[in-house]
DNA sequence: CGACTGACGGGGT
DNA sequence: GACCCCGCCAGTC
């Protein structure tokens, strides 16, 4: 039963898991990698499950603008922020600072 | 079963 | 550029 599911939600894992240390990427850039590019919202929604997944940083996963809206999904809404400036990530605002740069896109560096 | 809700994103106004 | 609407689809009520 859901197997498909099952797989997404692994994929999932599996990308954000290849996040490079102070690097970030979006819910969007996830979701067109894995081919369901339509379904973003899926992506934010197999994170919220990602507590039962171990290695995965989700504080770098962040929307299109590098906004961190998932902040008040960790513990802390402070703990995003934080995770993300111990590893060299500037945050501005709850926004990455230099986005732009920082952002890692998997079907650019991860061709599987 | 229908309506609502999102860690989203693109497109139109 | 702010704002709204729609598609996406699993989970909840």
């Amino acid at each position: 039963m859901n197997s498909k599911r099952q797989n997404f939600f692994n994929d999932v894992y599996e990308v954000v898991r290849q996040v490079p240390f102070g690097r970030v990427t979006s819910y969007g850039a996830i979701a067109a990698f894995l081919g369901t590019k339509g379904s973003a919202r899926m992506v934010g929604y197999a994170m919220n499950a990602s507590h039962a997944a171990v290695n995965v940083p989700a504080h770098r996963v962040v929307n299109r603008n590098g906004i961190l809206t998932g902040k008040n999904h960790f513990e802390d809404p402070t703990e995003m922020q934080r995770l993300l400036e111990s590893e060299g990530v500037l945050v501005r605002d709850d926004r990455v600072v230099d986005f732009e740069r920082l952002f890692w896109d998997p079907e650019k560096n991860l061709m599987t």
